[in-house]
DNA sequence: GTCTATAAGGAGATAGAC
DNA sequence: GTCTATCTCCTTATAGAC
């Protein structure tokens, strides 16, 4: 509550421009690759998102990352930093939708169809950091901070949706509200099968843009 | 792998005839209720869903309960065995949808939409139970079987989603399989957000149903 | 940058008195 | 049935040698 809005609490003003060092040959060759801050960040979410956060132990993190659990914290502050940074950059992603000027131009409706179709981008081109915001409980400062920016997002795409029905321009079959969580549902559902590389996922944010619009199962 | 399909893995034959006491006084005047096996279940899935399973401790079970560690010890066997016996319950919800006369008569699309309205009501009904089911992230025997059987599940509604395609009864506008998770994933959604005793809750099946047939922003 | 060793505390679970 | 006390193991995190 004390931080800036896009700020996330405490934790020292991002670790960001320091320990940020290159692998030492060239990106393909690493077998074993120099660890940045940001590749062991990479590792770290892969683990979380594996086992969940509060299962897995910076035993676990620095195992899946090829070093000692002292050499792991010798890269990073701790477990809720790493949690920390992962969130928010989930989050940067989501909000950075709202920024652009095809989310602010245009009726409700066809800006709403753009927002959905770019939030699937960013789940699928971010799945990993987006998973985790997802799944956050609550536990800390950490995830409350990423809980109430996440739900301020989805309070931008319900007050569109509202804006939609009284606009005219979606038929108001259920409750505003009840629609705008379901809309968020099914698109945040993604997350649970959605892998990259697989054939045909280049055209999953037209595939839900569709699906929204016509129905998931539509009787013929 | 080892036991039969509707039965969890291990655990000592389901202690259900065992501890089963009565509540001393009228189910109404109980201030702290004598606990029974049920009701200390209803308290742990709580707080399971609360903080999490992994972050959740035997000892915040017990406070919630108001008796120590120890005694609530006195009436589980354990952790696992609470999540175990609230998987099955969740479970035995949804499959016992499958079981339904309804679910088994009629074309393929008559039967999914019953199946999908039920899915809906049994999701409310045991929203603490189907919950858990859902976060459940496969570290342990006990929540790679209730993963399996989960998935059992969704491989039927998505075989009937191929089923009402192929007999031309719904539109295909994406690919079948997609549109089977998304219609799960928007189904599942609801636990994100549904809480008993809104006001227009008891129409939420229909309306679910409503919005898989229609579209959530139909254009008007 | 990586390691071994260890501190300090919390976890699940049990023993046994009342 | 409930309690206090305790066991054992695992957790996050640090100290300090190389």
């Amino acid at each position: 509550m004390s931080a800036a809005p896009g700020e996330p609490p405490a934790a020292a003003e991002t670790p960001e421009p320091a320990a940020r060092t290159r692998p030492a040959r060239g990106a393909a060759g690493a077998r074993r690759p120099v660890y940045d801050a940001e590749s062991l960040l990479a590792v770290a979410v892969a683990e979380f998102n594996t086992r969940g956060y509060d299962a897995t132990s910076m035993e676990d993190l620095s195992r899946a990352a090829g070093i000692t659990k002292s050499s792991f914290y010798h890269h990073v502050s701790g477990k809720e930093e790493l949690l920390r940074a992962a969130l928010q950059r989930a989050l940067d992603g989501l909000f950075g939708i709202l920024d652009e000027p095809a989310a602010q131009d245009g009726s409700a409706l066809a800006r709403l169809r753009h927002l959905i179709g770019r939030q699937v981008q960013v789940l699928t081109t971010e799945l990993p950091y987006v998973t985790l915001l997802l799944r956050v409980r609550g536990n800390t400062d950490t995830e409350r901070w990423a809980l109430t920016r996440r739900r301020a997002f989805d309070a931008t795409i319900a007050s569109l949706v509202a804006d939609a029905v009284a606009d005219g321009e979606i038929r108001a079959g259920v409750e505003p509200s009840v629609a705008a969580r379901l809309l968020s549902g099914t698109v945040n559902s993604i997350i649970e099968w959605y892998r990259p590389g697989r054939v045909g996922s280049e055209q999953l944010p037209t595939d839900v843009v569709r699906i929204v619009s016509e129905g998931i199962i539509p009787p013929a």
